[in-house]
DNA sequence: AAAATACTGTCAACCGATTGACATATGATT
DNA sequence: AATCATATGTCAATCGGTTGACAGTATTTT
């Protein structure tokens, strides 16, 4: 059996509210009790049982995220950061990978409930399932829940315009933006509103193509629809680097005929693919952000829900250099 | 307040035992006894308290998953397939970073074990710390920790055969091999070995780099040491890429000059790169075999620990094709 | 000498659910 | 009429730790 506070009191030769005392530093302990009781605990291997102490104090530290998956550079770079802050801050984290269905990840907030975190990170769109969430602290990456929700994002707006205005600057005439589904009501359709108020500022005519299923597919479309295409703006960088190959196996040369801006940036593709221009967004602040402002929500009754914008910047890569 | 059993039970009409029953499908219940219920439970919004039930049960149904970070590919890939396959057998995935510091690993040991988790999934190669572990199920990926701690890999010899195989009959003569800290006593050495046994047998004579924090130097003095290779056989995709990006510098046509092979060819890296051969990694069986595994020791009391081995693959990508 | 502070112990209630023992009340079977 | 399966309720213990109330002692401070 697994050795319990009472097995602690009677190796240190005390009362097990001593023990309790000592484990949370309360009311008066002597130097020379608190070390017998630290040693009764190394000797028998005792480790303190989460559960119950959860259970009784209403706090388990624990903290949901919800992703659609981890395999996604962009995703992944998030939840590696958003466990760093949350481990840095005495938070555990319970991953969910929603794998973009709304089924799925319905059920990972009951089960979040059920398990009774602290709160939630979302990067998920969808909505309507909030009803759920009954006045637990949450924040959403990059996705407008609902009103009661608080959401992080980096600046999609400027993302949007920074792309487009350089690749204006640099001479391109017809620049399409690939993005993905745009009925989804998320920040990143700020992009998109970014290349057609630049394009139209400019007097150019704005070429969009929405990816659901098959990105290659939508790419050739393009491609073949517009085959005057000089300037590529895609929603995310794996978007634009199937995008650069797919136009060099039609001929076109990068960047004297065609320009590609993506977007994400983050470290591994900005490493394994230093020529790609693009967006980069602060994935390290987001996530530090997310859970900074989660932090004050389970701690502080009172709190002002104001969506958090952290700037983006463009990474010209070699190419567009 | 947040809704309880007694609260059920009040609105229901019935007694706390009867809802009991009725969440644990025990006993004798009617029909409309357990609609009732079912009905009371919508009414007040009710969802169970996972921790009070976990306690009492001494199962938490809390599996805690020991990764280095997700940001790698490989890792992503991983963290997504183990969290998929867990949450298929009804496991939660506490997910922890080790970003390969011993210390930081240690901690989480004790946390998981603190927080009860059923079972641990380790991606690390800390030994040493194993003594944590008192007789928790518990699963290594690619890495052994003690003789006691089940191992899944896949066949690392047989990648590193394949690989070295596959560029002698390319041609090669000089084929230089990178990899990580050849300390660490990993499975994957055996791609070390592999390579060595191959090279030798052919009468060919073994070029090892090892890399330790800066990935470009040790490339840098590779080509500086040895300008003649014609072959390189690297540990991972990133390295082979950063590689194959510093080679071009240099002057190397690829594969005219020198022809390079990766390791474990994630589907990301094959996205964008499909020009890079590479050993593929069986990612989402290991994921499978490691959970299947974990659960099996969970959930019986008798398990033989035998190192489970899966097959890799050759993929020549576009350039060795 | 009285009062205050430091230290430890005993005891019971509590967190929210589970479960076994036992009582009771139907309706269906023999 | 006796027996049985079905259905529900009451009660108390349990999981492992926390906490407040209160008692008792020892040491310091005023």
């Amino acid at each position: 059996m697994k050795p319990k506070i009472q097995d602690v009191a009677k190796t240190a030769g005390v009362s097990p509210t001593t023990v309790s005392r000592v484990l949370n530093d309360r009311g008066y302990i002597s130097k020379e009790t608190k070390e017998k009781v630290y040693q009764a605990m190394k000797e028998i291997n005792y480790i303190p049982n989460d559960l119950a102490r959860s259970l009784y104090n209403k706090r388990t530290h624990l903290i949901g995220v919800i992703v659609p998956s981890a395999s996604n550079p962009f995703y992944g770079d998030l939840v590696t950061h958003i466990e760093r802050c949350c481990n840095d801050k005495g938070y555990k984290v319970l991953l969910c990978n929603s794998v973009h269905e709304a089924e799925k990840e319905k059920k990972y907030w009951e089960m979040l409930l059920r398990n009774q975190v602290d709160g939630v990170i979302v990067v998920t769109y969808n909505r309507g399932l909030i009803d759920l969430k009954q006045h637990l602290p949450a924040v959403a990456i990059d996705h407008y829940l609902s009103k009661q929700i608080q959401v992080v994002s980096s600046d999609n707006f400027q993302g949007g315009k920074l792309a487009t205005e350089e690749l204006i600057a640099q001479g391109c005439k017809h620049i399409a933006h690939i993005n993905g589904a745009a009925t989804i009501e998320t920040p990143a359709n700020d992009r998109r509103f970014a290349y057609q108020q630049v394009m139209i500022n400019n007097g150019l005519t704005p070429i969009i193509y929405e990816v659901h299923d098959n990105q290659l597919e939508v790419i050739q479309q393009l491609f073949a629809e517009h085959p005057e295409v000089d300037g590529i703006f895609a929603s995310d960088d794996i978007l634009a680097i199937k995008s650069w190959q797919y136009a060099i196996k039609q001929g076109y040369r990068i960047p004297e005929d065609l320009k590609i801006i993506g977007y994400d940036g983050t470290e591994l593709i900005r490493s394994i693919y230093p020529e790609l221009a693009t967006i980069i967004q602060p994935i390290a602040q987001i996530a530090e952000k997310s859970v900074e402002l989660l932090d004050r929500q389970i701690n502080e009754q009172e709190y002002a829900i104001a969506p958090a914008i952290l700037p983006v910047s463009l990474c010209k890569g070699s190419v567009l250099d």
